[in-house]
DNA sequence: ATGGTTGCTTAGCAA
């Protein structure tokens, strides 16, 4: 869906390093035109960043790099106000996994969550921990900011429909307790998945594994999301997966999501 | 079933 002066449109995408998804960004900015996009794992620092091609479509880029992992940043076609980093923990904060600005009367967020390798280990622990953080940090948000769209890659598939086979994927870090639980406590804090607002029941993905043909057989998750507040829910007028962007040449495993507000 | 695929950085880690 083009995006005009009467919406407003924001999408976000985990690029998997945005040196390689140069060309797929572009391609994806020409087809959508979206006010702002929100980027996770960028894999480099600022200083790698090709600033100057998006520059070139009109977007202005503000960016939180890391060298080899992590990474996110905005595009936006106009300049995002009172930039922030992070979430206010030095430890968490060693990780590029946050960047927040605002536009208009709404703070737009790119989160990406850590994946958590697998149970009851380290990055298991920091994943939790993140999330804590995160429910705080949104919390706050929610109390100084008039609207709150936070975006971006949770590593959580939150319901049963947002996972191919539902057996496989029991008891994983994406699907366990302790995560599904921390993904309803920022629900509950007046927030409400966009894309699930518009699709029902419908089994739908925004990730899919690089191995075993995965894509072509559809065996996916959607763990990637976009988390309004709740006054924005009644000006939602479009969302969309833009699966199309995984069947590109040497695609990233993850798709695009969009969500449009009416202005 | 501990494989398989991709990216960053250069053999191993992370996803």
């Amino acid at each position: 869906m083009e995006s005009s002066s009467s919406h407003l449109n924001i999408a976000s995408w985990n690029v998997n390093s945005v040196r390689t998804r140069e060309e797929h960004l572009e391609r994806f900015l020409a087809a959508q035109s979206p006010d702002v996009i929100c980027l996770q794992e960028l894999k480099g620092e600022d200083a790698v960043f090709p600033r100057s091609r998006f520059a070139a479509m009109g977007y202005e880029a503000q960016i939180w790099g890391q060298k080899s992992y992590n990474g996110v940043g905005l595009l936006s076609k106009t300049l995002l106000k009172d930039v922030e980093r992070g979430l206010g923990d030095p430890e968490l904060d060693s990780e590029a996994r946050l960047i927040s600005g605002r536009l208009s009367n709404i703070r737009i967020a790119s989160v990406y969550v850590p994946q958590g390798s697998e149970i009851g280990c380290e990055k298991w622990d920091r994943k939790l921990r993140f999330l804590d953080a995160l429910i705080q940090w949104c919390k706050r948000q929610l109390q100084s900011e008039e609207h709150l769209v936070l975006c971006g890659d949770f590593n959580i598939a939150p319901d049963d429909r947002d996972v191919w086979d539902v057996k496989r994927w029991a008891n994983t870090v994406v699907t366990a307790d302790e995560v599904r639980q921390r993904f309803q406590s920022l629900i509950d804090l007046g927030l409400y998945d966009a894309r699930r607002a518009d699709s029902g029941d419908a089994v739908e993905f925004s990730w899919w594994d690089y191995r075993h043909d995965s894509f072509n057989k559809n065996r996916g998750l959607r763990i990637d999301f976009t988390l309004a507040s709740s006054g924005l829910r009644a000006r939602q007028s479009g969302s969309g997966i833009a699966k199309e962007m995984r069947t590109l040449e040497r695609p990233s495993d993850h798709a695009p999501i969009w969500v449009q507000f009416e202005a």
